[in-house]
DNA sequence: CTTAGTGCAAACCGTTTGCAAATGC
DNA sequence: GCATTTGCAAACGGTTTGCACTAAG
């Protein structure tokens, strides 16, 4: 039983007079196999232990294959790290980053998303996608703050 | 009559135990006088025309330290571009992208800003700031996409 | 057999860094 | 004088591109 996402997949390099190839294959299979969020180095480094001939080159022109297609999402933060997720049957959600330790939270808000569209309506703005980020600090990197704050008062007692 | 903002350069400069120069100086004015969002290049060709010596490095040295003191916002777009708008004593607002001209239209939400305290407080997440972008195609650019449409079915009949 | 895809190396682009000379304090 | 700053050139890091070769349809 083949999974839905890679008739998706080969529908869509079909559609566009693209070729099938083992490269492809394996790609899309690595990153189907993901959790969460993955680097295009990460994605790579998989894919290199399977099959050591894969260029980085053709990481990339296919990650922007299964974004074209809605299988993939790409994420970006402002320390230039560029993360893929998942996009296919995935509900659309935003991110809370910590700057700390760079942990990812998923949020979504329903309300946030219909002022958003308020928004758009009140401007004639046809929105295609939107990124919404928060940055801060996590919980577990607020309590190592606290934690060394304290440890530094102590020691220079 | 002084500007506020260049006492609260100086200031952050004295703090920190840095020091005050003509480059400092000049590339603060020239960020002053912008409106709106500028570009680093920007930044650096209108600072180039009024003293050629000053350096692309230190434009951007400065830039760090006019976004430490709050006087400079950054912006980062998709597609690798980095806008810079004023900060000090402009309120908070996000940005609609157009993807077609890159135009850039402002809107602020204080439900939305509600929204995301809520949403921060109950992951014990500290904020520090945000980005909120919405990507799609301008009033603008839709009439302009619909002319040439309407354009390219009158040429094929 | 024709067209698209591949891997490699080189290019790219905005940004940062190492350094010797210059400048502010 | 001492530390900081400067401009330059070189390095950087992630991504893209040009190209000769390979493989899919």
């Amino acid at each position: 039983m083949e999974r839905e996402e890679k008739q998706i997949f080969n529908e869509h390099l079909k559609r566009a007079g693209l070729k099938r190839t083992t490269q492809r294959d394996l790609i899309l299979d690595v990153f189907l196999d993901t959790e969460g969020h993955v680097s295009s180095e990460d994605l790579y480094s998989i894919i290199k232990a399977k099959d050591p001939s894969v260029g980085f080159t053709t990481v990339y022109r296919t990650l922007k294959l299964l974004k074209e297609c809605g299988l993939a999402r790409e994420l970006e933060f402002h320390d230039g790290r560029t993360l893929y997720e998942h996009d296919y049957k995935h509900t659309h959600h935003d991110h809370l980053i910590c700057t700390g330790c760079g942990a990812l939270i998923e949020f979504y808000s329903e309300q946030i998303e219909q002022l958003q569209d308020e928004i758009v309506r009140h401007y004639h703005f046809k929105p295609l996608h939107h990124s919404h980020r928060i940055f801060g600090i996590c919980a577990e990197c607020q309590k190592a703050q606290k934690a060394a704050a304290a440890k530094a008062r102590a020691v220079s007692k």
